[in-house]
DNA sequence: TTCGTCCTGGTA
DNA sequence: TACCAGGACGAA
């Protein structure tokens, strides 16, 4: 569920509540949401290890461990990390504990359990960690750039936005407001954006990640901060989630269809078809 | 490129 | 009771 924004709002709050505390204990409730090691073999690894900091790559969040290893999280569409300072569990979906030195604790809770958790040695990093492509508000992300991916290019626009290795972060809500604030049709064929396109695009794209950064993330349903709250950019969205209602900028009613299996909403009149 | 799949639960 | 969901991957 969460988005870069939500990511990086998680991000923050860990970092500040959990460097330099130490893993005394972890408790794997759902062994499957491991990949590639057993619960027991994470659980050895994990155990008396203190956390230097929490990273972030796309929207993977990334626990820097004082030993070679990082834990990896991908929270794909309900997963959440809590951190409970009274140590006190009241996620019902919880999936996997770390008890920390003072009493406090770390919980993972996932919903619908599609969220992915790794344990890594910095010599074998995650595959999708490692073939991220740049991220919005990163220098790397520049106009040129993503003119030079969109050329030659003939998948839609907005599945091409969703693509983690061609830019970092972006997911479904994100991808269907930069398009409406670049007024580009979602089905537009990558290669058919010209490089004035490309360059609104950009931006636009800068402008979401950052008002989403800046109003703590947006909860639609089940996405909560590291502080188990919610985030505020619902409030200000253009048109994802607002189907039939009055476009912000037009007052013509935002539409909803759906783009390689994603709900993908859009004005028509805002972002009308080039041919 | 598109689709099916992994899952659960809130809402229409 | 059916449908839909902030994601990503593998198969056809």
């Amino acid at each position: 569920m969460p988005e870069m924004p939500e990511v990086e709002i998680i991000r923050r709050y860990l970092d500040k509540n959990l460097a330099g505390k130490t893993i005394t204990a972890v408790d794997v409730l759902l062994p499957r949401q491991l990949q590639g090691i057993t619960a027991e073999e994470f659980t050895a690894r994990a155990s008396g290890v203190m956390i230097k900091s929490v990273g972030r790559v796309g929207k993977y969040l990334l626990l820097h461990l004082d030993s070679s290893d990082d834990i990896v999280f991908h929270l794909r569409m309900t997963g959440r990390l809590v951190y409970a300072p009274d140590g006190v569990n009241d996620d019902k979906c919880a999936r996997l504990i770390f008890s920390l030195a003072g009493g406090a604790r770390l919980i993972y809770g996932d919903t619908r359990t599609l969220g992915v958790i790794y344990m890594t040695s910095t010599t074998a990093p995650v595959k999708g960690v490692a073939e991220m492509g740049p991220e919005p508000l990163s220098a790397a992300f520049t106009p040129e750039y993503l003119k030079g991916v969109l050329a030659k290019k003939k998948t839609r626009i907005k599945t091409l936005l969703l693509n983690q290795k061609y830019i970092g972060g972006i997911g479904n809500i994100y991808a269907d407001e930069a398009l409406f604030l670049a007024r580009i049709n979602p089905f537009t064929h990558a290669q058919d954006i010209d490089a004035a396109g490309a360059a609104r695009l950009q931006a636009a794209i800068n402008e979401v990640i950052a008002a989403g950064i800046n109003d703590g993330g947006t909860t639609f349903r089940d996405y909560q901060n590291g502080e188990g709250k919610k985030g505020h950019h619902q409030e200000h969205l253009f048109v994802y989630g607002r189907t039939g209602e009055s476009c912000r900028e037009c007052g013509a009613p935002i539409e909803k269809t759906f783009l390689g299996g994603r709900g993908t909403h859009f004005c028509p009149h805002c972002q009308p078809m080039s041919e």
